[in-house]
RNA sequence: GGGGGUGUGGUGGAGUGGUCAAUCACAACAGACUGUAAAUCUGUCGGCCGAUCGGCCUACGUAGGUUCGAAUCCUACCGCCCCCA
């Protein structure tokens, strides 16, 4: 068996009651002790913040644990307020089910097919009735509820706050009661709904269940989340090859080392080492090196290889990448309509972008956007610093 | 039930009758610089049209009204916040 307190070292914030517990435990029980994740299909996403947990529930697996994947395609539906100033809208029935499909086939890319169980949190929050759900509220204060951050700033700015957002901790939590799980495993920013479960499962089944938070991706030098679906930027474990290796390679250096060491499964001691190098190296390469790794870990090594060499060929050497969409181009078109028809947006968005110099064709500038360029196919248009289409 | 507030662009937040497509900050985009970035500097940042200049349309919770003219005044409605009951 896997080293058991190892799996507590590298992707862990805090393990409630303690670390010390949680080995005991393992070691101490007969059978496999079963975590769960639960991820909401919000989105069609999952980016790589939620890689940290899937990539320790890898681990747990391998240490020869049981893993559920708990799909919350319920609470999907209603919203969840973390980190949310605002509440969330809800997501309809097919929405999520969309989502969902697109979720299972990134998870796999981490957890093989088979290796964990899958649950709906449908299954036992559709059923019940407004006395099952009265009789569960009745273990929650209001008090509880509200010394949450969120509804504390939200209160503070006269912000709303609904009435069901705090059903929200109070369905999450009871999931761990339904699947009357051992531990739960989630990112930091979900500790307040953990615990709720937490304390659910004492109150109903004299349970007590292990609460792991895993750590966030986080820049050390702002604090903030390097991964933000609100603001759109993010890396999703559906992004292709390329893009997943761009993406990677724009973040800022700060985040090198969080990325390296919550985002990939590479060795410990390599990432140590990575912050050594850090020190004299140009940080370049080691973003490079870190972004291979994780592209590596979704697409396999020849795909992160090729990414690698052509990020190298574009940015570093300036050449034009090798595969470039094509758009049609209409003849008598003005170079204003060309990047309309070629890159999207508005006309006057073209017509700023060409007027600011960011308009090349056959890396020729030109900044009059009435001119009427003479296109044949395979001429390459360049709008931006890293945005190429060519002409069919 | 009573009273007092408030509602502006992706966000925060100015503006209280014309010079407002709306100060400013953040975000975003482009250019320069670079190591791809970050930081910094410069520019852009509702839409559409016309060669810089300019013109037109849409927009300041919703619907009406007053006015030559309204984000700004009035009325109703809707949402939100606070206080009293």
């Amino acid at each position: 068996m896997a080293n058991i307190e190892a799996l507590f070292d590298r992707y862990v914030h805090t393990v409630i009651p303690s670390k010390e517990e949680a080995v005991r435990r393992i070691k101490s029980s007969q059978e496999p002790l079963t975590v769960y994740l639960g991820i909401d299909p919000t989105g069609p996403d999952i980016h790589l913040g939620h890689s940290t947990n899937l990539l320790w529930l890898r681990e747990w697996i391998a240490a020869g644990q049981r893993a559920v994947l708990l799909i919350g395609d319920f609470t999907a539906q209603i919203g969840d307020p973390t980190g949310k100033d605002a509440a969330r809208a809800s997501l309809t029935r097919a929405q999520v089910e969309e989502n969902m499909a697109s979720y299972l086939d990134q998870v796999h890319k981490i957890l093989a097919p088979g290796s964990f169980h899958i649950a709906y949190n449908s299954d036992w929050l559709s059923p019940m009735t407004f006395t099952d759900v009265v009789q569960l509220a009745s273990h929650v204060t209001v008090q509880q509820m509200i010394v949450r951050d969120m509804f504390q700033r939200r209160l503070e700015a006269g912000n709303p706050i609904h009435l069901h957002e705090f059903f929200y901790p109070l369905m999450q939590g009871y999931d761990s009661v339904a699947l009357n799980t051992d531990a739960e495993v989630g990112g930091n920013d979900q500790f307040f709904n953990m615990m709720m479960g937490r304390e659910l499962l004492q109150a109903l089944k004299h349970k007590d269940k292990l609460v792991i938070t895993t750590k966030l991706l986080e820049d050390p030098t702002t604090g903030k989340k390097i991964m933000n679906k609100s603001e759109g930027r993010y890396v999703s474990l559906r992004d292709s090859a390329h893009d997943m290796f761009g993406k990677i390679m724009a973040m800022p250096d700060s985040t090198i080392i969080p990325l390296y060491t919550y985002a990939t499964a590479a060795p410990l001691e390599r990432v140590t080492e990575a912050e050594r190098r850090l020190e004299t190296e140009n940080p370049k390469t080691i973003k490079q090196e870190v972004a291979q790794e994780i592209v590596t870990l979704y697409h396999g090594e020849a795909a992160a290889q090729e990414a690698r060499s052509a990020f190298e060929s574009v940015f570093t050497k300036g050449e034009l990448p090798k595969e470039i969409q094509t758009f049609t181009h209409v003849p008598g078109a003005s170079l204003s309509e060309v990047i309309v028809s070629g890159f999207g947006g508005t006309t006057s968005a073209a017509k700023r972008l060409i007027q600011q110099g960011a308009v090349k064709i056959n890396g020729e500038k030109i900044t009059d956007w009435a001119s009427v360029p003479q296109l044949k196919g395979g001429d390459v248009i360049q709008a931006g610093s890293h945005d190429f289409r060519k002409v069919k």
